[in-house]
RNA sequence: AUAGCAGAUCUAUCUUAUCGCCAUGCUUAAGGCGUGGAGGAAAGUCCGGACAUCAAAGAGUAGCAUAGCGGAUAACGUCCGUCCAGCGUAAGUUGAGGACCAGUGCAACAGAAAGCAAGUACAGUUCGGCUGUAGUGAAACCCGGUAAACUCUAUGCGAUGCAAUGCCAUGUAAAUUAGAGCUUGAGAGCUACUCGCUCGAUUCUAAAGGGUAGGCAGAUAGAUUCUAAAAGUAAUUUUAGAGCUAGAUAAAUGAUAAGAGCCUUUUUUUAAGGUACAGGAUUCGGCUUAUUGAUCUGCUAUUUUU
């Protein structure tokens, strides 16, 4: 699988996310956060997927912006985690809830953590009995 | 050489490898290849424009801004020159530098008293708190001081900001119900107020309900950048030549590794640490604030040597 992460692939619909935050469920894996939701999306890809970082945690604009590319760059690597295990179209949003700079070898750990407990949690709900 | 003053410039770490992002061109079945990809402040949003919309861009009042004089400019609260005043030995630097012969207010300490007034001592006297002197004070009836006090004067200012605005797409929707009104006119328009003026029936208000929240244009070639010459004390202007330099929209320009450079400390050639402030969002000219390292130019004072 290619590692790529293109315009298609990323959450930008504001009628979308406001449709996640609205129904969507969200799993923790501190300090990150991912709001996700089983839905239709504007393209073909298994998923999209949007990042975010609060303004009031992080007053520049620098110091945001490097997270969000860590965040992308570590889902970016690891994605083949969730594909390999979803089948409907889903629409994720990973927000960072810390206060404090993060290194990327701790990102990437974390993401590994995230993904693998959104895995889990929703292959529990598929095998519960209805 | 030391201390200082003013100004300008450069860099805003670099190289390689691997994996990626945005825009665009070529090619294509997927895909592949090429080219380009943040700042000096992009920031604060504090001034001034361009541009767009509001029918026209009217008058007065209020409000706000500016304030020696002259110039530059699209414009400015910016910039340049110059006079005056304060500070500095000097180079320089700072200035909220119009008016207190329009009115109102205010004035520490001292002093009887800092302007309806009151009034000490002595002397003079036309016997009228009339005149002079003394005492306090920066200032005591003088055209006094003060406008970073109200105020007055002069000049300027319509409002809203690209989430402007136009077009396309979507929806039975110029639909339904209730009320008001139809030229003797409901209501609307400039958006602080008044006047004046204009528009006005496919209208206005309310209720319930339905839909969109997506795309294209605006939007990236301009009061543009660089070089040279000429005019001007200068800001700046003119002419000629050359160049094209992000265009995203939950928002690209990145991640990792290795090496090199620079700085600091330890030390004497190794190791460790560091390598600022900060990220475009219609656009331009300024101001202000944040901040790393380095270079250069001009000038002043003091001292030494020749």
């Amino acid at each position: 699988m290619k590692h790529t992460l293109v315009k298609l692939e990323r959450l930008k619909s504001k009628k979308l996310i406001e449709k996640l935050y609205e129904q969507g469920s969200s799993v923790k894996s501190f300090p990150l956060r991912m709001v996700y939701l089983q839905t239709k999306h504007t393209s073909d890809f298994p998923a999209q997927v949007g990042v975010s970082v609060s303004k009031r945690n992080f007053k520049s604009a620098v110091d945001r912006n490097r997270i969000k590319r860590l965040l992308r760059e570590s889902y970016r690597l690891q994605k083949e985690i969730l594909y390999d295990h979803i089948q409907n179209p889903y629409v994720f949003m990973i927000s960072y809830l810390g206060k404090e700079e993060i290194k990327y070898e701790e990102m990437y750990a974390k993401m590994t953590m995230l993904l693998t407990l959104f895995v889990a949690e929703t292959k529990k709900k598929t095998d519960a009995p209805i």
